[in-house]
RNA sequence: GCCAAAGUAGCUCAGCGGUAGAGCAGCUCACUCGUAAUGAGCAGGUCCUGGGUUCAAUUCCCAGCUUUGGCUCCA
């Protein structure tokens, strides 16, 4: 199932990247120009473009990047070669004497690995390569700078912040003009701004930055995902649960969470000479609910599920729309389960969350999975049948998958869920992980056939990830165009002239009790203001009335697709109650 | 948290060392309308907050807060 490159394609990306990586070469040659005393660090070809790391004398402006842009211009223009050499370590030591960063980074080469020189002319540089023949195969009109950036020297919060220049290149003019385009698509379907022309939420800085107000228009929006995803974990045989905000330090110390996530908790609130914590998850919680009573082998599994707000201290500088707050309700769920129930039990959260990720519009999902870091609790043979676990339902799935070895967290191994959005952007949203901490720091046990207190195994699951983030993830992918059976209004009803104002009522009478989510626009505006403004807040149906339609039982129908056509009132009702129950998109 | 940029009306933005402007939205009035904006009028602002410089600060400087783009982080 994995991505087949065939040949062609796979000498076609190389290039690609040569070209990239090359640019980043010719754009340190301008810098160092500008900035003779410019400290270089590094420079690598990444998706889309190339950035280069550079430690200035001074901070750059855009009009520096214009600048730039020109003298990479005039350096491609010359045909420049790239010339690599083989040289020892002495001599680029030599070469680099009063280049701090790039002497570092020959330390840190390998003492049986070459060290490469790369040469265009007026700019040497330490790099293993591949680069392009000459500056003949970059194209002038094919790159541009994009954004100036601050980043840590390789990636490290204590070291230096560097000035990074990112720029975006292509093979010809086209391909740029595309990817400009792509990301002026990106920036139109911004949930944020979305957010603020459909009125589905907003966040508050006054009040508290990171924390949304889910607007009536976005509320909806959430109730239909919510309805939906109660209903789901019913027929799935989960049972729904609730539990409290807060709860006493005990609870996260026995966790673990105030060991490992202080810094991410909000502080505690002191009462009865106690602390209180906000949660941050709600594990300890479902924790408590299990110790409630002797647990018996015959009991589980327990699937116990909840649509819990959690609340963690997000950096500031983290905090991004809905993306990335502070307070967010996790679609969370645990399992606890015996070992013989493993097996099954992933197999199905992972048919589960790739169902309710399709049912939201998702068809491309891609599996990774995370195994033992070096640093872990629980024995290995634990880790070996659940990793084991977790891939046999991933190959059961027939997803295609990526190993990240080592990538998993402390207490169990993973799978992440990634899907792609209309426009091939990847996110995150299901998570599922085995935990063999909690259940052992809780002294979680149930008695078992043979009358033997035993532990149990913990999965924690979340299908959608945050409701916030998710939603997000909608706006974007839908471009604010939601399928009618999550859209906050379906139908918008418009009387021609006021005359026609009583009956647009009544007719909107017969929509709501007919389950559909309806208004009816009786200012002042002319029809087709009201067109305009109905198309503008994205309503998938527009219902123009009037004599005809009102005479005739009638109703004039608008797609915000633009399509138009005249049925009777009943007919529909009924095609819409029929999208909406296939949650199908507007055509 | 770090680097950089930004913060002016509900929204999008212009402007500037002499205490502010547009379009849209809102309100009022007139128009009574058949598939993406009817017209006119009115109202609306501690120019993010706090200091400093200055005869005078929304404008210049400093600090803070928030937002944006990255970096780091993300149980």
């Amino acid at each position: 199932m994995s991505e087949q490159l065939t040949e062609k394609e796979r000498k076609a990306q190389e290039q690609l990247a040569k070209v990239r990586h090359s640019m980043a070469h010719v754009m340190a040659e301008a810098v160092l120009e500008m900035f003779p005393t410019a400290q270089i660090a590094i420079g690598p070809a990444i998706e889309n473009g190339f950035y280069y790391d550079f430690d200035l004398p001074r901070q750059l402006t855009n009009e520096d990047l214009d600048e730039i842009t020109e003298r990479m211009k005039k350096i491609i223009g010359q045909d420049k070669k790239f010339v690599r050499t083989v040289v020892s370590r002495d001599e680029a030591r030599k070469r680099f004497s009063d280049q701090k960063y790039k002497l570092e980074l020959l330390d840190a080469i390998p003492e049986d690995e070459e060290v490469s020189l790369y040469n265009q002319g007026g700019f040497t540089d330490l790099c293993r390569g591949p680069h392009v023949e000459s500056t003949k195969e970059l194209h002038a009109d094919a790159f541009k700078l994009l954004s100036i950036a601050g980043a840590y020297w390789r990636g490290k919060e204590t070291n230096p912040m560097l000035t990074r220049i990112y720029g975006t290149a292509w093979n010809n003019a086209k391909e740029l003009r595309l990817y400009m385009e792509h990301l002026a698509d990106i920036e139109k379907r911004d949930h944020r701004k979305l957010g603020k022309e459909l009125d589905l939420f907003s966040l508050h800085e006054e009040a508290g930055p990171g924390l949304v107000y889910w607007h009536p228009r976005g509320a909806r929006i959430r109730q239909q995902i919510e309805n939906f995803w109660r209903e789901e974990h019913y027929k799935n045989g989960y049972e729904i649960v609730y539990t409290p905000h807060v709860g006493k330090s005990w609870l996260w110390e026995t966790s673990g969470h105030l060991g490992f996530y202080k810094d991410s908790m909000y502080p505690p609130m002191e009462m009865d000479n106690m602390d209180y914590y906000v949660k941050p998850m709600n594990c300890p919680f479902h924790i408590m609910i299990y110790q409630n009573s002797k647990r018996s082998y015959r009991d589980l599994p327990f699937r116990w599920c909840e649509l819990g707000t959690v609340y963690r201290y997000e950096k500031a500088g983290a905090l991004h729309g809905l993306m990335r707050v502070r307070g967010f309700t996790q679609d969370d769920a645990h399992l606890f389960v015996t070992p013989d129930q493993m097996d099954g039990e992933i197999r199905e959260v992972l048919r589960f969350s790739l169902y309710m990720l399709h049912s939201f519009g998702f068809q491309e999902i891609k599996a990774y999975l995370s195994t033992r870091p070096e640093k872990a609790v629980g024995e290995q043979e634990r880790w070996d049948a659940a990793t084991e676990a977790l891939r046999k339902a991933i190959e059961a799935e027939g997803l295609d998958y990526e190993v990240d070895n080592g990538g998993g967290a402390f207490y169990g191994p993973k799978i992440d869920l990634k899907i792609k959005d209309a426009i091939g952007r990847e996110w995150q949203l299901s998570t599922v992980q085995f935990d063999f901490n909690m259940p052992e720091r809780f002294k979680l046990t149930f008695v078992d056939k043979d009358g033997v207190e035993k532990r149990p195994y913990m999965i924690h699951r979340a299908l959608l990830g945050s409701i916030e983030r998710f939603f997000g993830v909608l706006v974007e992918h839908y471009a604010g165009a939601f399928p009618p059976w999550l859209a906050p209004e379906q139908v918008k009803i418009i009387p021609v002239g006021e005359a026609y104002f009583d009956y647009a009522k009544q007719l909107e009478g017969r929509l709501r009790q007919a389950g559909l989510r309806v208004s009816s626009d009786l200012g002042d505006d002319r029809m087709n203001a009201k067109i305009r403004n109905a198309q503008k807040l994205k309503t998938p149906y527009m219902l123009v009335i009037g004599e005809k339609e009102a005479s005739g039982d009638l109703v004039a129908v608008r797609t915000r697709t633009g399509k138009q056509s005249t049925v009777s009132t009943g007919e529909f009702i009924k095609q819409v109650q029929e999208i909406v129950a296939s949650k199908q998109q507007l055509e």
